[in-house]
DNA sequence: GACTAAGCGAGACGGTACGTCGCGTCTTAAA
DNA sequence: TTTAAGACGCGACGTACCGTCTCGCTTAGTC
């Protein structure tokens, strides 16, 4: 048996301090700068050797130390029976992940290195994009199902719809991430901005 | 008279370097690494005192270097009496900006300094973020007006609407930015995603 | 018994598949930086453990593995009635040890260590200066008893005057150790470089 | 004019800085481990780009500093009508020199990277063993002239003769350099180890 | 038409962090 | 019990850019 795969090994405890040491520094202050490296290791007490061995450079660390407990907090919407809830549910744990530290400050630092660097875009797409749009589809269906949404409606629209917003406003439009855009962001996507007696008729353009 | 506010003088003429060579290494590649102060002042033939004169740091610089002609180049939604297709030439014009060097690589590499740096963050609202909004609310105002768009419809929202999943895409979720996309968002956030029949009688929650 | 000493047990088939590895690097090429414990591991097949349970560091490593087979192979000057022919003899097998792979460059680039390193300096004085003025010593004894070598000769001296020369050449001054050198070296000490007519009446001043 | 040719400017004081500290660290005790490019940077007060900027690495800049002050030091010897003086004056500098710190110690800690490193070799060749032997033919030529010497004495061997002997001592075979070296050297190689009576009339061999 | 001071090129400098290398120690599993 | 395998703490390496700092030279604008 390989010693990385002990639970309790060396290299397990150095695994573990070493993803600690960087999401603390992370947190610390929004600043990038603040996570180098050494700063890493001299907080966890590992040598800087030891880090270079398990991850090519700092954003690869980083992006693993903030996707680690990102994933596990994804609210996974359950079948309540109405659409619009568990659409809201799901964008409110991405309002959520995002105003809280160190995801949000994290994921702003991050964001050029992962839309930069290919191999970091194909880490983040597939251990959260995809899921996340996994999670999405099943509401979605129900939502088919039960005449909430156009039959035709496209899950990797939706999902855009959904975090393209809080995306934008995190990174450069500005106002905070507050309580009650998600219920927005889902109200305005379901009605559309049609006034009611006119969309009726419509036609669906595609 | 000052030497920095006349036309063709040394200050003008270096200035007009400094940003031409900051374009190019921008474009040159998709590398952020690329663009060092040094490297400016290499292919510009200016000193890097020069630089440091007029620049707090390279990302000032570059934001700078970016910002001066991607605004003139936003395509300014005329009146051409259908709301639809005055969202999608608004809309239209970020897709083509985004999807074009070395404006998308440049953005990309820029974003993170942008939400980090509050200076940088207050610049690009006041200059990109508003603006924009500025070009989008008469639109929107006479969309109202026809009966195109519901009364109530927010400015703020339908950018953050339009713009965000477009952000999202070149950031993070990874398809290319195509042409039809433009379209599909004007679409998506016109019609809803509710069906027809349902829509009609709905009371639209806020 | 305890394995070391025991002939071919793993202990003995251990070190030598070190000392062959130690060796075999020297030669390979004249850089020290050549000479790692790791690459003397991976080459013997041998964990660096091993190598350090037998030697304090790859200095001590380095000196053993050249003096184990650089000691037998001094030629032991015998009694040929000429001792002129067997200080040539004493002075060619330190040049042709020098002038050899990986003895010369294993010289050079261990010397520092050597004199710096106390206990290195210890065992090499032991190990090969002092047999070598040992060797020397019956050649004097017989030169004076012959009448071919003034009756007060210090041993240590001459072996200086023997050696040195060769050293100042292999670290520093430069010209490659050939054939001749040892004979010149040889009748340099002999006759002096006084001119016969006046050495003959000189007093000899000690 | 360059800054770099300028007496007092800021290269130049850094320059001495760096040979300052240099030369303090390897004259603070024998251990070639001690003088690091940080350490020098530390004590000297200066980045160790700087360094770098100078001298390809610390043997460059550990020869530098201590040929520097080494080759004035060394005794021109003049005439004084009495080659056996000249020749004693001539190897008591060497004797001094190697005896004192830090140049000893240094000599030690440097002779395997100027053995080993072609540029280091060609270097001190130029600057130390040439220019030595320079000061040495004059004082062979008045030797000749005065008919103390063999005209056919060769400066190299000559030269050999006297520093071999020494640099031995220094590096390998131990004995302390003390004050009465230099003239048993010489008048080992002056008088020859035959004893007068068959001197005499000894054909050179050569 | 010479004088002078601001702005500029050039590039060395102190500094921070990088990512790498090899040392010598330590842990673990298998022989 | 000893070994091979190899992770680890450590310290230094040499490099890359950062942003600051002289330093003369250029170059206008003033006298």
């Amino acid at each position: 048996m390989k010693q990385t795969e002990k639970p309790n090994g060396r290299a397990e405890r150095s695994k573990q301090a070493i993803l600690d040491a960087t999401r603390d520094l992370l947190a610390a202050d929004g600043d990038v700068g603040s996570l180098t490296v050494e700063a890493v290791a001299a907080r966890s007490g590992v040598a800087k050797t030891t880090i270079y061995r398990r991850w090519r450079d700092k954003w690869e660390l980083a992006l693993d130390a903030v996707m680690i407990d990102m994933l596990p907090s994804f609210a996974n919407p359950v079948d309540v029976g109405d659409t619009r809830n568990e659409l809201i549910t799901f964008v409110d744990s991405v309002v959520k992940i995002w105003s809280s530290r160190p995801y949000g400050p994290a994921m702003q630092a991050l964001v050029s290195q992962i839309s930069t660097q290919p191999e970091l875009a194909r880490v983040y797409r597939e251990r959260v994009v995809e899921p996340r749009r996994d999670q999405l589809a099943p509401v979605i269906e129900r939502g088919i199902r039960r005449g909430d949404l156009r039959p035709d409606t496209d899950v990797r629209l939706v999902h855009e719809f959904l975090v393209g917003p809080i995306l934008y406003r995190l990174l450069l439009s500005g106002p905070p991430l507050d309580r009650k855009l998600g219920t927005r962001l889902v109200d305005g996507i379901l009605e559309g901005f049609k006034p009611p007696e006119k969309a009726a008729g419509t036609k669906r353009r595609r």
